[in-house]
DNA sequence: TATTGTTATACTCTATAACTATA
DNA sequence: TATAGTTATAGAGTATAACAATA
């Protein structure tokens, strides 16, 4: 056995229910048992945040697996798109750009300068700001990226077909 | 000043790059200055994880900003809905069908479950499982959920158009 | 052996708050 | 005083691994 010896335990919570689920059974709907029926989702079929979340997931994790090999996250990929478009571009600028908190942004910029894929030159106009680019090897990088996020894109499109693809990348621009 | 006190610091990471920062400023494309230019998207334009993620966040904040009055998460909300629509469920079935972590799905049948809302009945056929109910107090949490989030679903489908709602739900179900 | 429920661990993300240096 | 960048912290979420009880 590996080092890890699994410490005392929080206790209580667990106790709390082992009386119930311990002692007589107190009752039990027949409902689900025989040859697996099909889950019912009820008041979820009509909720659109739930199947957008299960799409979203489950786009991220093809995403993902594709840029693995390049180690390119969907955030930091966005965040390399941006920069590169606007170059000189600040933190606070891009942050709000992409909807990720400015706490945040400082520790993936962090790990994408160790990279040594961007920088943070200093603004000469504002001692405040730094100006963000992309290096050379960035600009390599994302090249990369771009190839993978389109493959992945084109086979998300072959999934749900050209037109729908269309329709919902439209739809989901007006919101 | 409160207790908090500032620990010692990670150093080493910060340091790398302060040497670059209060040097000399190599360059800077004068890019971006005068009067907020537009932020250019560019590649993200063409993908459809971009804006479903965008719409996933979006939808997640008004409906929990919805539902903090009965402190129950978009997460609760379906694990509350299948359960109520197939008593009986067992965790594995409940995590695999809302593609939950089977270990993330017994933190919050706990809570649930101190909150007085769901119960692990002990399966008459198969000692290992359980078979998931809610309580009556379950119940009626979940049917003022439930008017909760047909109000969220009503204004989102004020805000995107009836027929655009529509389309929307019925693509990504095909998904 | 495999499965169900459970605990633990580690890492990411989100959300705040507070600090510094500049403005 | 306000803003830009930074650090710290707490809470979720995700991903694994390991374990006990049961099959």
């Amino acid at each position: 056995m590996p080092a890890v010896k699994r410490a005392p335990k929080g206790a209580k919570k667990a106790d709390t229910q082992t009386d119930k689920r311990k002692s007589v059974p107190l009752r039990e709907k027949p409902a689900r048992k025989a040859s697996a029926p099909a889950i019912e989702f009820d008041a979820l079929n009509e909720h659109l945040g739930y199947f957008v979340r299960r799409m979203q997931v489950s786009i991220f994790q093809d995403f993902i697996r594709r840029l693995a090999r390049i180690d390119v996250s969907p955030a930091q990929f966005s965040v390399l798109v941006v920069i590169s478009a606007n170059p000189g571009l600040s933190q606070s600028e891009l942050a709000s750009a992409l909807g990720i908190e400015r706490a945040r942004l400082v520790r993936m910029l962090h790990r994408l300068e160790l990279r040594n894929l961007t920088v943070r030159l200093p603004s000469s106009a504002d001692g405040r700001r730094h100006a963000l680019e992309l290096t050379r090897e960035g600009e390599k990088l994302l090249a990369k990226a771009k190839v993978l996020a389109d493959e992945h894109e084109s086979c998300l499109r072959e999934q749900l077909g050209a037109e729908r693809h269309q329709t919902l990348l439209a739809i989901l621009k007006t919101f």
